[in-house]
DNA sequence: TATTGTTATACTCTATAACTATA
DNA sequence: TATAGTTATAGAGTATAACAATA
């Protein structure tokens, strides 16, 4: 009858739900680490984006899964605060390319050092366990 | 010299980098969900708690980790739609409940169901496996 | 004509501060 | 006076649609 197993046992309710606090936790040290940089999480996030690499708006907006429109109002933000820049692609002149700039890689990297969250309490597994960690996630999202 | 191990190794970047992608999936696919019931991703959560038991708007503003002037208009939007409703406490008269509806009971019921993130991709998981994430998430949220 | 980015608009979520009703 | 909830206000993120510049 069941094709495709529910599986509503115990202890898949019980991985789900820490799964729940996994992400719950996650996001709010994420939130609070773009504050005390004085960042919204979505201009933590496209700012992250850019220290690896300029992106075209359009792209960037893919990345985040959101409109382009929207792009336009975060890069103003943080263009108006010195951490990112509009620079004109020369073979393409309708695309623009968002870019940090030196001081929004600066802050980027403070920021990743500041995520504390999956690297500490991973501390406290042996290599074998985060192994098996890392293996059991990668099927996860198989 | 170091008395917190940074564990910036490639096999801790790696689960942390799995990590970032089960938040970023598992936030992705409860706003679907949660639209495809014509609700924000905030009204979802507001409306799952409502549907366990009746709340008060303070203590709703707390467990959601907001200002308690938010609750207002998140429940007066699920109010307009009648999945939630206000009733007043009789032993004190400045507490209002927050309830939902049985409407609104059904479409957080159906709502949960939709959510097969997390159980789907551990049906592929002996139980063995899932016992193994379960001991490994408990003991990173610890 | 099609594509890139922007603007205009409207709605939701968010925090802060001032306000009302009740305790 | 203290607390619960609301209202007022302002800023940020979001989507949609219309628009300008470029291809």
């Amino acid at each position: 009858m069941s094709s495709t197993p529910q599986r509503t046992d115990p202890l898949t309710l019980e991985v789900v739900d820490l799964i729940a606090t996994v992400v719950a936790r996650y996001h709010e040290e994420y939130e609070e680490a773009a504050a005390r940089h004085q960042l919204t999480g979505a201009q933590a996030r496209l700012l992250a984006l850019l220290s690896r690499e300029p992106l075209p708006m359009r792209q960037i907006a893919q990345q985040l899964k959101c409109e382009p429109s929207n792009v336009t109002g975060i890069v103003d933000r943080l263009e108006a605060r010195g951490l990112a820049e509009r620079r004109t692609d020369p073979s393409d002149r309708r695309i623009k390319l968002a870019a940090a700039t030196e001081e929004g890689r600066e802050t980027a990297a403070r920021l990743r050092g500041a995520l504390s969250f999956a690297r500490a309490p991973l501390a406290g597994l042996s290599e074998a366990e985060r192994t098996s960690l890392r293996d059991l996630l990668k099927r996860m999202l198989a």
